[in-house]
DNA sequence: CCCGATTCCTGTAGGC
DNA sequence: TGCCTACAGGAATCGG
């Protein structure tokens, strides 16, 4: 038994999140803690020490998720865990070999291990005793991409005399949350919206065809990261992560879909971006 | 407040 | 084949 949850070869976004959070919850919840062991806590922040103890012995009650962090909820507080660029889950049996970059390791039950892998290690695993919707990393935190607050006014208001990129507008968390840099452009070409356009130049209108764009695009995700989870099951293990077929992302110097225009690679906000020049405006 | 630049890190790809 | 460099990106932080 081994199955992996989350990013390998690709960025853990929203969607990817979301997945390993539907992957390992049936798998733990209602199960306690027996131990954990920080193999390396130098992660984006040093993971407590006191955080074997802490968990030691609580039963995880449900594994929750906001923007990009899962929320592991116990009685006595939440583990928050982010998986960065390169993080990812997997529950295996216990004492099975470490790979290299296994930094933390929480035993349930004697028999479920949780371990996160992560090369590049700017994830994080923090305890917090507080409602973690008021801990600094996530208090200032926009809505989810699903919530009906996230609409059209909503962005044109915010957005108000604002000169950034709209990419880098759309990727702000405080704006909303679980767009990362290669949905973004898919949103915003699906949309038909120039990426380096000005925020707070942009009609209510076409804010209302990025709401749509974005959800489209992470629904789409999301969905194919069902599909990847019978494939975890039925392949044991092997990764397969399907993303969303990208219409841009990557794809500089071939044709748009639009038949128009060839698609172009630009640098916004130190981040590669892509876009077809016809038929975004 | 807003926004651009910088920083963390390592696997991978490309040049020579 | 191997060495070197550039690049990738989430998000906190800093400075203007």
């Amino acid at each position: 038994m081994a199955f992996h949850f989350g990013g390998r070869d690709a960025v853990p976004e929203l969607p990817e999140v979301e997945t390993t959070r539907r992957g390992i919850s049936p798998l733990l919840e209602g199960r306690r803690v027996s131990s954990v062991n920080v193999r390396n806590p130098n992660l984006r922040q040093q993971i407590q020490t006191e955080l074997p103890q802490r968990l030691a012995g609580l039963k995880l009650l449900i594994v929750e998720r906001r923007a990009k962090y899962l929320l592991f909820r116990f009685d006595s507080g939440t583990l928050i865990v982010h998986l960065g660029m390169s993080g990812s889950l997997r529950i295996t049996e216990p004492r099975t070999c470490f790979k290299k970059h296994d930094h933390v390791e929480i035993i349930f039950d004697t028999q479920f291990c949780l371990r996160l892998h992560d090369p590049r290690r700017f994830g994080l695993v923090l305890w917090t005793e507080e409602p973690p919707q008021h801990h600094p990393l996530l208090r200032h935190l926009g809505p989810e991409p699903w919530d009906k607050r996230f609409n059209g006014d909503y962005l044109h208001t915010v957005a108000r005399r604002r000169r950034a990129a709209v990419k880098n507008f759309i990727m702000n968390n405080r704006v909303v949350v679980g767009v990362g840099n290669i949905y973004a452009s898919e949103a915003l070409h699906r949309a038909k919206v120039h990426p380096n356009r000005a925020a707070g130049q942009i009609s209510n209108l076409r804010y209302n065809a990025i709401v749509v764009a974005v959800r489209e695009v992470l629904k789409e995700a999301v969905d194919l990261g069902g599909t990847t989870l019978r494939d975890f099951v039925r392949s044991d293990g092997k990764p397969g992560y399907f993303r969303v077929q990208l219409r841009v992302y990557g794809r500089e110097g071939e044709p748009c879909t639009c038949a128009n225009g060839i698609i172009r690679q630009v640098v916004i906000g130190q981040r590669s971006s892509f876009y077809c020049p016809r038929c975004q405006r």
